[in-house]
DNA sequence: GAGAGATGTAAAGATTTTATAAAGAATAGG
DNA sequence: CCTATTCTTTATAAAATCTTTACATCTCTC
């Protein structure tokens, strides 16, 4: 997982250093800004994961900084205040907080609730990509694109390559890639993986009958390689 | 903006009929369970906009309740406790509850956090106009044109739509469209999903019988392409 | 370089999965 | 309470995939 940056907006320097110490121990990149201005500037340059916005800053009020930012920032923004009362909280959130604290806060309780907020926001953002020369392997997607066009894979093919490429260059057995694949009742079905393997070949391989992907391992198994 | 379901799990009568005035009010559907068990099977049947979960129930520790529906529910769950005390906050938080109230709460404060809960969990639907070529998906009116044309679909068929849509180009299986459209229970009723896929290939596809949009991954899901 | 075992390939047959229509059951709305 | 709509179930046809067979080719050893 990336380093998740955090921009604090708080006015109080004494606040601000709390959090950027409690933030940086756990990973995180910490901006801080003083006032609505700079913290406005700060997002509009380098648009952070999360912020922590004060309700009471000395320029301009909070609500109003925050109605400013929902015209176009989409990730978590969490309000803190010194105050508790419910008009203000209602208000918060529905300009569009996604958290609302009281000063003074207890640092775990921030922590869970700037988890939360990430992981939230970060749900899809898990792309997992492979890419060896010409073939790019999209695990989020499901996808195969060779010279960047798709290919289509049924899905014990797809099951079998993503095996071999996950452990790319390391020889995989037969008795392995048939247990993984078709489950260990066919461990001895080594005709399967020749079949297979030829298709897999015949769909990625620029020259099927020369293999630069999938290479034989005669008597072992199959490797894939870059 | 169609109105929304709320499930009350709770085992104190009073709390639960306060929720229920109060949310019948604001144009909510409440639907009402006293124990874990009984508020999970009514989850299966019928998966609910937002849930407003107990800590304290008698039958099993919420935050267990929490985790096993955060399994596969994926809206959003406010956590009511008697408790304030820190860890148990950050527990439920981190369980991937949407918000903590403790009670006793007013009712204003409540209503805020489920405006915002519901808002952040339709966040794309309140914003976005998806278009792919010739198709439109307003998702804030809960609409489909196709060149310019309404067309009806029915809630189930919406919705299914509306999950492939949002994760365009994705494959989802049968198991995770099953279960995020009908509820877990249905997760083995595949037939479901093909006559539901051919509804809306018949009423979106210019041929359905070679569908652009929704393409049938075999043996493993259906994925939308713009 | 001959032979044996291992691997590759094509294609037919078997099985599974998917598509579609249509009838029956349930539900919502007037 | 009735009707129209939607959901669920059943039946069957079509398509895709998997499995098996038969034979060709390769590789390694002697």
């Amino acid at each position: 997982m990336n380093k998740s940056t955090v921009l604090v907006i708080d006015d109080e320097a004494q606040i601000r250093k709390l959090l950027t110490i409690t933030l940086e121990a756990q990973e995180f990149y910490v901006h801080e800004a003083t006032t609505a201005k700079e913290g406005l500037a700060a997002v509009a340059n380098h648009p952070p994961d999360l912020i922590l916005l004060d309700i009471g800053l000395p320029d301009q009020n909070g609500h109003d900084v925050l109605k400013h930012l929902r015209e176009w920032y989409t990730n978590p923004v969490i309000i803190l205040s010194v105050q508790s009362n419910e008009e203000d909280i209602v208000r918060a959130l529905d300009n569009g907080a996604s958290d609302y604290l009281v000063k003074p806060f207890r640092t775990g309780e921030l922590m869970a609730r700037i988890r939360s907020a990430l992981r939230k926001s970060t749900v899809d953002e898990n792309h997992a990509l492979l890419t060896f020369g010409d073939l790019v392997l999209d695990f989020s997607s499901r996808t195969i694109k060779k010279n960047n066009e798709k290919i289509k894979l049924t899905a014990t093919e797809y099951t079998l390559l993503a095996l071999l490429a996950k452990n790319e260059s390391k020889v995989l057995t037969h008795h392995y890639l048939l247990t993984q694949v078709w489950g260990p009742t066919y461990r001895e079905e080594s005709q399967y993986l020749r079949v297979f393997i030829a298709q897999l070949r015949k769909k990625i391989e620029a020259d099927p009958n020369r293999p630069v992907h999938i290479i034989t391992e005669s008597g072992v198994g199959y490797r894939f390689i870059a």
